[in-house]
RNA sequence: GGCCCGUUCGUCUAUCGGCUAGGACGCCAGGUUUUCAUCCUGGUAAGAGGGGUUCGAUUCCCCUACGGGCUACCA
């Protein structure tokens, strides 16, 4: 019983991956690592006519960005290759040939217009179509056929392969999160196997590979629970063991109700992929949006799950010694930009000062390098972003609009005189230094019986246009006692 | 429509029959900072509804309501 876990992660490629999927993945590798196990990728493109170009190169950046790292996939290598599906056709029609010899598998030759038309028939009816025992012997299939009609008609016919859904039974399994469950076949249509394309269907590529590549412990979206006992008669089927079943609960919008979708970041103004995606247009990314990976894997993990004790903020190694697949739970969670938000000035603010400058030199490249350090020390308390720093910060950079209301408003004959006696000595005393520049403010406001406070606001003021900022002495010394002086004059008259 | 899954503050969640229902985000108020932010302290606010079971139900069971998922030669 000491069998090494093996997970994997299983992205179709037919877009970018969305912030669903990259916590579907960050699941995996939460467990995968927590049990010294294995984490494999797998791409799941049996779809050729959904394949979108760019989307596995998508994925595996975002899943790289994230800090998701896996032991086997194709650009890894590894001993249960190859790891696209697309390249396992084989491997999968040898399986179906096996079911079809076991009597656990037929060949049908139904046209696509007469299905449809049986399935609308059934609906204006009140009736669901289903392609199982209970009327399958009235189609096209191979049940009613002597061996050599089924070869001459696979010889020159399109045809599927689907699964014999065996009759009235009650098929039970389990679910690590939701439990025991039981499903009647009688609710199960015989679901294609293999198209006539000669590509599988998600049902069995997913069954074969898990098997063939070892896989322990499936952990999944909840979408695919209606198909769990599907999954769980094919292992039967085939006389496999099925693996540990976890189907978690699916991401939310954040209004209303629903699954959260693609479009959904778009509408709702924050991103829902890893990073950018182009297509006609430029879909933000979490990166290019100013979040750090930690800080998103560390939100996306208490989406669905929660640890023993209160704490919140984790790093990624936190995380995995902390994970359980038990604490996991069952209602769908709603994203919340605004906890993702403050999580991420939570990591900010954890960060060492010159890994924060190293972050950020890349991501904001209008700022003068030489500047950089000095800037980010100034603003690393208020960050809740990595990117679009100048522009939130542009009065440390170029000098502001005057609020003459404003000024007017706080000004009186004491402030005057002392600020006007402060520009007096900065401009003898040429300083840049933040403390010596506090003690020329507090000496200006002491000599003109003016309430410090005062005086600090009105520079908060002139400097800033408006008050709020980093400390006052601090913004004056960095951007230098001339622009100081500039700026201070022109809000005094 | 059928099948399946779910439902605790606005949001993420704790509670595994004893509850004055705890924490976090958000919001509000105060404090620290003779300035701003960080930070600290406090406040706000919840177990969908109805039946059971039980000395006692948020917790267990049933029904209803609501939400979601699936119902393709998509995954």
């Amino acid at each position: 019983m000491t069998e090494k876990t093996r997970l994997r992660f299983a992205p179709s490629p037919t877009g970018p991956l969305h912030i669903g999927g990259l916590r579907t993945a960050l699941f995996n590798y939460l467990y995968a690592k927590k049990t010294n196990g294995e984490l494999v990728l797998r791409i799941e493109d049996t779809d050729l006519a959904r394949k979108v170009d760019k989307s596995q190169e998508h994925i595996e950046q975002s899943l790289a960005w994230a800090g998701i790292n896996f032991d086997e996939s194709s650009s890894k290598g590894g001993q249960s290759g190859p790891y696209n599906q697309s390249e396992r056709r084989e491997i999968y029609k040898g399986y179906v040939e096996k079911l079809i010899e076991t009597g656990w598998a037929y060949y049908a030759f139904d046209k696509k217009e007469k299905l449809d038309f049986h399935r609308a028939d059934h609906e204006k009816r009140g009736k669901k179509f289903i392609y199982n025992a209970h009327n399958r012997l009235k189609l096209d299939n191979s049940l009613s056929m002597s061996d050599e009609e089924i070869k001459k008609r696979i010889d020159k016919e399109r045809f599927v392969i689907r699964f014999k859904t065996p009759d009235q039974q009650e098929v039970g399994f389990k679910d690590i999160i939701r439990g025991e469950m039981v499903v009647s076949t009688r609710d199960i249509d015989d679901k294609i196997l293999l198209k006539s394309d000669g590509m599988p269907t998600y049902h069995l590529a997913n069954v074969v590979d898990d098997y063939k590549m070892g896989i322990t412990h499936v952990i999944r979206g909840e979408e695919w629970l209606p198909s769990l006992a599907l999954h769980v008669l094919l292992y039967r089927a085939f006389g496999w063991n099925e693996p540990i079943f976890a189907h978690l609960p699916l991401i939310l919008k954040p209004t209303g109700k629903g699954k959260l979708s693609k479009r959904d970041g778009h509408k709702f103004g924050f991103p829902v992929y890893a990073k950018n995606w182009k297509d006609e247009k430029i879909y933000a990314g979490f990166d290019e949006s100013g979040f750090l990976p930690e800080a998103l894997v560390n939100y996306m993990a208490f989406l669905g799950w929660s640890p023993k004790d209160d704490k919140e903020i984790y790093s990624m190694n936190e995380l995995i010694s902390d994970f359980s697949l038990e604490k996991i739970n069952k209602g769908g969670a709603k994203f919340d930009p605004a906890k993702l938000l403050w999580i991420n000035s939570q990591h900010i603010q954890a960060l060492d000062l010159m890994e924060l400058v190293k972050i950020c030199s890349n991501k904001n490249q209008e700022i003068p390098k030489e500047k950089l350090h000095d800037f980010i020390r100034l603003i690393q308390p208020r960050m809740d972003s990595v990117v679009g720093l100048k522009n939130k910060f542009y009065y440390l950079f170029d000098a502001p609009e005057i609020n003459e209301e404003a000024c007017q408003k706080m000004i009186n004959d004491e402030i005057k005189k002392s600020i006007n006696s402060f520009i007096v000595m900065l401009k003898e005393k040429e300083t840049n230094d933040s403390s010596e520049i506090k003690s020329l403010i507090q000496d200006s406001a002491e000599k003109n019986s003016a309430k410090l406070g005062k005086v600090m606001a009105f520079c908060r003021l002139s400097i800033v246009g408006k008050m709020e900022g980093p400390d006052v002495s601090q913004m004056m010394a960095f951007i230098g006692f001339e622009e100081t002086v500039c700026r201070l004059k022109k809000a005094l008259s």
